[in-house]
DNA sequence: AATAAAGACAACCGCAGTTCG
DNA sequence: CCGAACTGCGGTTGTCTTTAT
């Protein structure tokens, strides 16, 4: 008799974000079926992507959107409709997911609204899509005060060593041996300039062979 | 104080695109 | 070139929290 084992689902629990975070460390954020088996979380590997990228993540900001963050997601919702990702580079440490479920609430509320009476320009943008025309007015993480979580201090403590928490919640990421920052007027991503060599490998992360990138928005390689 | 309604957040599912052998 | 496996995205649903009555 052939057991299999169970796939976890449902919240995740403290000590599964822990390891989870510890493997991201090890094996990088790409290979999450390696990851899921290899870490002994019983979640398949799409369970833990999601789990990192919305809610581990380092630099994600939690709480209400701040109202140039609303602003803004109207504006690139008119624009590019439905593209939840691609609206969420523009909101360093905003989620995808986050977004999508800021603008289902919103669109409820106005769609409330309309039928009382009122109307807004909310509803009116249809899924336009148009690739590659940039806006000027680009977020970077102005946003205030997130509190900070257990999981903050797990990353403090992780994080590579000799920058501080805020280095890594700005525009920043690591790849190879140096750390990168996007530039402000980075269109797409991909413009990223080098600026300081990074320390590597991370002290608490002796022989650890992929070095955790900071952070993971606007980078492409 | 209790309860219903609304809002916010977290997670799963299915599909499409990408990568790799 | 093809197929399998993996990854990422958008849609949807479930659950928890907050607010109003």
């Amino acid at each position: 008799m052939v057991m299999v084992e169970e796939t976890r689902k449902g919240p995740w629990t403290e000590q599964e974000d822990l390891r989870l975070v510890c493997f991201v460390g090890l094996l990088g954020d790409r290979r999450w079926d390696a990851i899921a088996k290899v870490s002994g979380l019983r979640r398949s590997g799409k369970s833990c992507r999601l789990r990192w990228v919305n809610y581990l993540r380092p630099g994600l900001k939690r709480g209400r959107m701040t109202p140039q963050e609303e602003r803004l997601i109207v504006d690139l919702h008119a624009r590019w409709g439905n593209r939840w990702s691609r609206i969420a580079k523009r909101l360093p440490g905003r989620t995808d997911n986050e977004i999508k479920n800021y603008w289902r609430t919103r669109m409820r509320k106005t769609a409330q609204e309309k039928g009382a009476g009122t109307s807004s320009p909310i509803l009116s943008s249809s899924s336009s899509d148009n690739p590659g025309e940039e806006d000027s007015h680009e977020l970077h993480g102005g946003g205030g005060g997130a509190p900070v979580t257990p999981l903050d201090q797990t990353w403090n403590e992780t994080a590579p060593l000799g920058r501080s928490e805020s280095t890594f919640k700005e525009p920043w990421c690591y790849s190879g041996d140096s750390l990168w920052k996007i530039d402000d007027d980075d269109s797409d991503f991909g413009l990223a300039v080098p600026t300081v060599d990074f320390p590597a490998p991370a002290t608490t992360m002796e022989g650890n062979p992929n070095p955790i990138r900071f952070p993971l928005w606007g980078y492409s390689s």
